[in-house]
DNA sequence: CAGCGAACATACTGCTGAGTATGGTTCCGT
DNA sequence: ACGGAACCATACTCAGCAGTATGTTCGCTG
């Protein structure tokens, strides 16, 4: 617990951005503050005014930031070479659940600023055209392929803001706790109609 | 312009209540303070401070005037005798194209508010119910009707948070601007599988 | 008309978080 | 070794908002 006070505690700018990130995922776009961040790296304000010139363009660095990660990671799914596109859909859904606090986090975010709206919505075209892109490989003409992509990307964008009514009403105690909407089969199976 | 000095501004506690709920409506939680509303309505936080103790039980007032309005609402839904499911669901999601701007406030709240939380989570289960037993009647088996009402819920709050992609990608100019996003048949036709 | 209390105004405190000013380190090159 | 620049600490200002304290007006009642 004692805070090492050898020689340099001296942080980049990275580290504010991560640090930042970190928050970010933790308590959304308001929980980024300064003296918050500062206190996590040992630092005081000081340090941030020398790195940023203010708050917005560290926040503009972490739209930046995600926006990477976020290409980054659409990219791999692209490139995957699978065939298979029911499998793309499955791996899809794999990756929605890691980057989930954070996608989260940024759309709770896009809500009340036009930047990082501009960028989820961007992230949203990219998606939502992989996601046709499979569902056509499936069979589903242009147009209704399309509008099924959506309806998957709200769905599971839906799930943020609808808690699950696990308990009361359906007493049916699953084993594991998850129901089925956390089982990409069952999904991708009621989405598709059914094979 | 000029504000009207006509002897008694007098405000009640009801008309507090319902400034806090238009402002929740425009701006969210975080945007209903004391002096933006004691502007709105012409007095000062004296007069706030006299009807309420502070800042929460005003909040509490307006969860409890929003689950009034909801289980009206519902009742609405619920009594109105209308044999066919299908225009039935066509009804609720009529109601959620009204009160939109209002849920979409409120599930934002609820992501840092417990109680708020639950008052979502209260309206959703009844709301669930509901759904549920439309798609029973249509056919579905009591498992699926479930599962598929919780994905009609979630596609619907999601929409909150996944903007329309209309335009750059897709350019087909829709003749009235709206796509098949906001007619509920093209919506039930996709949720029920294909009549 | 006296006066009492409900309803509000005025003017304050306190806190929190962004932003600034300035001085003090540490390091690096010449 | 030394001067300057990168880097950070300290200590402040300022604005916004919740909450408080107390004065002030209105309306009613005896």
């Amino acid at each position: 617990m004692e805070a090492v006070k050898r020689s340099r505690p001296r942080v980049s700018r990275r580290d504010w951005i991560e640090a930042a990130y970190q928050e970010l995922i933790r308590a959304g776009e308001p929980g980024v503050s300064i003296n918050a961040l500062a206190a996590r790296l040992g630092v005081t304000k000081g340090s941030f005014y020398w790195h940023f010139r203010d708050r917005p363009e560290l926040l503009s660095a972490l739209l930046d930031r995600w926006a990477h990660e976020r290409t980054g990671e659409v990219l791999t799914l692209a490139l995957g070479t699978t065939p298979d596109p029911r499998e793309r859909l499955r791996r899809i859904l794999a990756l929605g659940r890691e980057v989930a606090p954070l996608d989260r986090a940024m759309r709770l975010w896009a809500q009340h600023d036009p930047a990082a709206a501009e960028a989820v919505r961007h992230a949203d075209r990219t998606m939502l055209d992989h996601l046709a892109s499979c569902l056509t490989d499936l069979g589903f003409p242009a147009p209704d392929a399309r509008l099924r992509a959506l309806l998957m990307l709200r769905a599971w964008v839906g799930g943020y803001l609808v808690a699950p009514p696990d308990g009361p009403s359906l007493d049916g105690p699953s084993p594991d706790g998850n129901d089925a909407l956390t089982d990409p089969d069952a999904l991708l199976d009621l989405f598709l109609g059914r094979p």
